[in-house]
DNA sequence: CCAGTCATGTGCATTATTTCACAATGCATT
DNA sequence: AATGCATTGTGAAATAATGCACATGACTGG
């Protein structure tokens, strides 16, 4: 039903890079910038940059460049970062803990609003952000009744299914998968993973690449 | 010099894809599956799986699939994740020493070997994993001595170009960025980024247009 | 009001990546 | 040894993403 033009994924991916500078450039006051500068920054290329955005509509204006206010505006928009997430997280090891514990997440919208573990010795236990760690077999029920939107998968491998499982059964809309498995799910739910061993194993290629040389 | 034929960058992440499910295929005792088989643990295409594969051999037998042992440990030399790294990490807020903290990163081979903060109240603390919190300053000479080949960085955004200028300084091979800004450098070195707040943007992004349907 | 300058928006060529489809080949069975 | 079956390895087609290059439009100064 949607006419949308079909958008790459590395154009969103894109937009959240390009918000980052644009944050700090409106901090510093620069009312302008081009396409030119805003790439240098982001380490693209200018015609990315513009390609990127007329996606969405003619943000700039020729001659001149792009107003940063009205570009990071338009940005947040477009990713709906203009708006707050509530967000829970399963498996309080020292990943979750620690994201639980993050101020940014809050300052840019993400309310953890609930946090659990299978661990019967960790329930109950208080965390500094002021939540208390529940028992992972009510899962769905919390996530439906607080309304939760995002789950943050912090567990050990083997327990990820289940937990994505339960997730779903909640009504959840999207998980990000922190483990090192594949999730797989048959209900309407957005799934991204963000195993960080992968981004290692890369490095770690390209490093012993180099070395061959 | 070397005639590589240049291998597509997704296929070495989906390399590091593959060889979770391989390793928990082998403790299991499977002895051999196919690239379909493999291909559906990951979410892949199998003729992805194959072609990943052939870019670096042939290491399949046809009619039969990939032996399990012998795919993972193929996997393993490719990306160099069959030996130790040394790693450091600067930035000890709540990010830094969960990573610090992992036992996970350490049983893969990834060894941690100095921490660091620009904070004099955190400099001097010891941390669960046994090592004491060092000044920033002395990053580029303890990189240097201790021949430290990874840094990552998990300091706020305005020091991760400082930092990461200074573990060029010590000679440092890759730079794993957790900061919401783009690091530049002059210098041949590997640079990979892991905000996380990317991934949660594209979360977002994709949610609100399944809401809009 | 006109010419000059600058930077956007975009059609098109290029490059990169994925997927298909099938020939090649190993194994099991007779 | 020959046949049938299963699954690999791989050209070639399809799809996706990037980058070039230039026409277009906005602002400036004379």
């Amino acid at each position: 039903m949607s006419k949308e033009s079909k958008i790459p994924n590395p154009t969103i991916k894109r937009l959240a890079v390009y918000s980052r500078p644009l944050e700090i450039l409106l901090e510093s006051g620069l009312p302008v910038i081009s396409s030119e500068k805003l790439a240098g920054l982001c380490g693209v290329n200018p015609a990315q940059v513009r390609k990127d955005l007329a996606y969405f509509g003619e943000f700039g204006i020729r001659g001149v460049g792009y107003e940063v206010r009205d570009l990071l505006n338009a940005i947040k928009g477009i990713l709906a970062t203009d708006r707050e997430w509530a967000l829970c997280i399963v498996g309080m090891g020292h990943l979750g803990s620690s994201l639980a514990a993050s101020e940014n997440f809050k300052k840019r919208g993400y309310m953890v609003k609930a946090a659990f573990d299978s661990d019967a010795r960790k329930v109950g236990k208080k965390l500094a952000c002021g939540l208390t760690i529940q028992a992972a077999s009510g899962i769905s029920q919390t996530v439906r009744k607080l309304g939760i939107e995002i789950g943050l998968i912090t567990t050990p491998p083997h327990e990820a299914q289940r937990v994505a499982h339960l997730l779903q059964e909640g009504g959840i809309g999207a998980i990000l998968n922190f483990t090192t498995i594949q999730i797989r799910s048959r209900k309407k739910c957005i799934i991204e993973n963000a195993d960080l061993s992968v981004k290692f194993e890369n490095l770690v290629y390209h490093l012993e690449q180099l070395d061959k040389m």
